[in-house]
DNA sequence: TCTGGGGTCCTAGGACCC
DNA sequence: TCTGGGGTCCTAGGACCC
């Protein structure tokens, strides 16, 4: 049976979830900022047009704001985790066997359908997630993932394919291919991108055409893969069921503003390494490693980028917030130099391992707190947050709310899906 | 004044072992 | 005095993705 996938993803997946709550945003240009109200990391069709390239800092797109000619939104990820749950779930009715790839995105298997159905069922995705979610999207389907991409950024580019393009058929590859730069393929960054023009390959195609030996002594085994993809092999499998637990687990983020002391940034740690260990215990996975580290702002000319991590180890493997706070002091006193500002912190578990294979201290006595069958502290913080919010309960290294590092969002959406007092109100 | 956060995979090179 | 080949594990850094 020919394996045929399909990749599904959201239009401008931020700005268009903004855009179902708030009508008045539709048909303009928009833009949705990245955490702390940093850059812009999603767009419309009308910003793009205005020639606002992703990833513009929010400063430099200031006078266009002022002046009303475009809108931009603090990024509200409560509300886009739960419009993508929606989106998933509509995906879902078509196949069982879905990955979902990112917040925005899904595989589909979409193999044993007949050939000459798969452009409807296509057809029929797209207006039902936009019926059922408001959400438009782009389908491409084809026999491997790099081509079902390919096909997915044909379905957007090209405004007569209205959003679907079926690129099962080898006729159609080739001719796609050829006018598609290289630099469009999925796993061709800027930098290989740029080495391969250098090579004289422009075109997907001229990749396509290259001998597999070749581009794995120039450039990798990496892009070997995606050459084989595009000539229709698949390379790149899904990921295997259940294994979708991390290797690492990270929590950071730029301040609000810069921090000066260490008793500041030892709050905003506390938090960070209270929030890697949530999600750590989500994963019912235990660490036994960490890098913590900060640095000063890079973009200020005055001051030479300064910053350190620390690598920290515990004896055993925990998923307990505590002995990582307990580590903190010291190892904030060996990074901080007094004097610099601090622009960024962050904390990255590593070395996981699944809590049902803890293998504790044979000499320890008494054996561990986090051993299979105890019920720990963390099990009822962990509770007691998920019922009344998230950090209603935090070790109080953490601090009270309203601290001046936490991010800056100052042009923010309601949680029209996710908070009860935001839910919109219709009069008639 | 103002420039995100969270991941994955691969490779090269060093240390060490037999 | 001369000197090999094969392997593992770890880490840092580079490249990519969304």
């Amino acid at each position: 049976m020919k394996p045929v996938i399909a990749l599904c993803d959201a239009n401008a997946f931020y700005c268009s979830c903004e855009q179902v709550f708030d009508p008045s945003l539709l048909n303009r240009p928009l833009g949705v900022l990245s955490n702390n109200d940093g850059c812009i990391i999603s767009r419309t069709r009308e910003l793009k047009a205005l020639g606002v390239a992703m990833g513009t800092p929010a400063f430099k797109v200031r006078h266009l704001l002022e002046r009303g000619e475009i809108a931009l939104r603090s990024s509200n990820y409560p509300l886009y985790g739960d419009m993508s749950s929606r989106f998933m779930s509509v995906l879902e009715q078509f196949t069982p066997d879905l990955e979902v790839y990112s917040i925005d995105e899904a595989f589909l298997d979409l193999s044993g359908f007949p050939d000459e159905q798969l452009g409807s069922i296509g057809r029929e995705m797209k207006e039902r997630v936009y019926l059922w979610t408001g959400l438009p999207i782009g389908v491409g389907i084809s026999t491997t993932r790099t081509l079902a991409k390919l096909a997915n950024y044909a379905a957007k580019k090209y405004s007569a394919t209205e959003g679907v393009v079926d690129l099962t058929s080898p006729v159609r590859q080739r001719r796609l291919m050829e006018i598609t730069p290289v630099g469009e393929v999925w796993g061709v960054g800027r930098r290989i991108g740029k080495r391969l023009e250098a090579a004289g390959i422009h075109t997907a195609a001229q990749l396509v055409d290259c001998q597999r030996k070749w581009i794995r002594r120039e450039f990798s085994v990496v892009l070997e893969r995606t050459v084989c993809e595009l000539q229709g092999e698949r390379c790149i499998a899904a990921d295997d069921q259940g294994s979708d637990n991390k290797h690492q687990i990270m929590c950071s983020r730029s301040f609000g503003k810069r921090i000066k002391t260490i008793e500041e940034l030892h709050s905003a740690l506390a938090c960070y390494i209270s929030r890697a260990c949530e999600k750590l215990r989500e994963q019912k996975q235990l660490a036994r490693e960490a890098i913590l580290f900060i640095r000063t702002d890079p973009f200020r000319q005055s001051t030479w980028p300064m910053g350190g991590s620390i690598r920290l180890a515990l004896p055993e493997p925990s998923a307990d917030t505590r002995p990582w706070l307990y580590l903190l002091r010291p190892a904030l006193e060996k990074l901080f130099h007094e004097g610099c500002e601090y622009k960024k912190g962050g904390f990255v578990l590593l070395d996981l391992s699944h809590s049902q294979s803890f293998q504790g201290d044979l000499l320890a006595i008494p054996p561990h707190p986090e051993a299979p069958g105890k019920e720990s502290v963390m099990t009822v913080l962990d509770a007691i947050n998920h019922r009344f919010g998230r950090n209603m309960l935090r070790p109080a290294s953490v601090g009270f709310e309203k601290q001046d590092w936490h991010m800056n969002q100052q042009l923010l959406s309601r949680c029209y899906t996710t908070r009860w007092p935001d839910i919109l109100r219709i009069n008639t």
